[in-house]
DNA sequence: ATTTTATAGTTGAGCCATCAACTATTATAG
DNA sequence: CTATAATAGTTGATGGCTCAACTATAAAAT
């Protein structure tokens, strides 16, 4: 009863984004293979801060990204090994590694570009702007209600 | 400039959408393992149409919850170590595998029950129910513009 | 100055996703 | 009836996420 309705909603909601999330991730990649180049896209959002900043620390990273600290070293960890960036050790704070592009990771930078702005709007075809902010907003409010996950 | 704008865009969405899954799928996680729980989301939305069905072959159930049909195998491998699940061989067509779960399978079902409505309702908090439509519909939306996947 | 605590990053285990290649069975075409 | 194609499921490789436990360094407390 209540029991088959809440089990349909959460079906519905949890699937929805969980469905959605896989098919924007699989179309980028897609996307990307398509054009030559072999990236995920975790890897591109964690590509996109250090191009903002020149450099940036793991840690700032992962605030950036939304991301967990063991995510961020295994993904730095799998980028350093495409030649895309480098880890070089704070001379002030011994503990945080300073991770810069390095000249293929900035090619790949802008070459991926446009392949984010086709995906972007494969994703957004044929949905209201308002709608999308509506999205935008239920998204924040949602990750918001779940932040106290440091608790 | 645009390619700043397109990158923020990108970065806000795709990571929104990627960050709130986690954040959803972590806490649901959370509230189980709080109340003596052992199961992931996961494995939760494959045992929800196994329940509602009586059986299902895990061709259905990767239609049910959009889920790869190798997904579906290894989570019915996990759900079958933890003696949830048992998969029985269908008498008609030899290919297909029905999904029925034990008694520990059919426990595990109702006690998870209210913990799913305990997360749905701290996903849900002070979100106005139009948004949620508004938010289902853009997500709906989405996977439908990415639909041809199988293309 | 020494103990305690906090921070940055790493590692291993378990779970899930995608891709590609594979087996076994059923359906269809000739 | 036989060759071919479609379908259900499995397996291995690679990438990512979470948790818990760990190292090393820096900061705060006494």
């Amino acid at each position: 009863m209540a029991d088959k309705e809440s089990l349909q909603f959460h079906m519905n909601l949890g699937m929805l984004v969980n469905s959605a999330h896989r098919a924007m991730t699989k179309r980028f990649v897609q996307n990307a293979h398509e054009s030559g180049l072999d990236i995920s896209l975790d890897q591109w959002m964690v590509l996109g801060p250090i191009w903002q900043r020149g450099d940036a620390s793991q840690k700032e990273l992962g605030d950036m990204c939304l991301k967990d600290k063991t995510s961020v070293t295994r993904i730095i960890h799998t980028l350093e090994k495409k030649n895309l960036v480098v880890r070089v050790p704070d001379q002030l704070d011994h503990r945080v590694n300073r991770v810069i592009l390095t000249n293929a990771g900035k090619q790949l930078f802008y070459d991926v570009l446009p392949v984010m702005e086709k995906t972007r709007e494969e994703v957004k075809k044929n949905i209201p702007d308002e709608d999308i902010e509506i999205f935008k907003n239920v998204l924040s409010s949602i990750i918001h209600n779940l932040e106290n996950d440091k608790g």
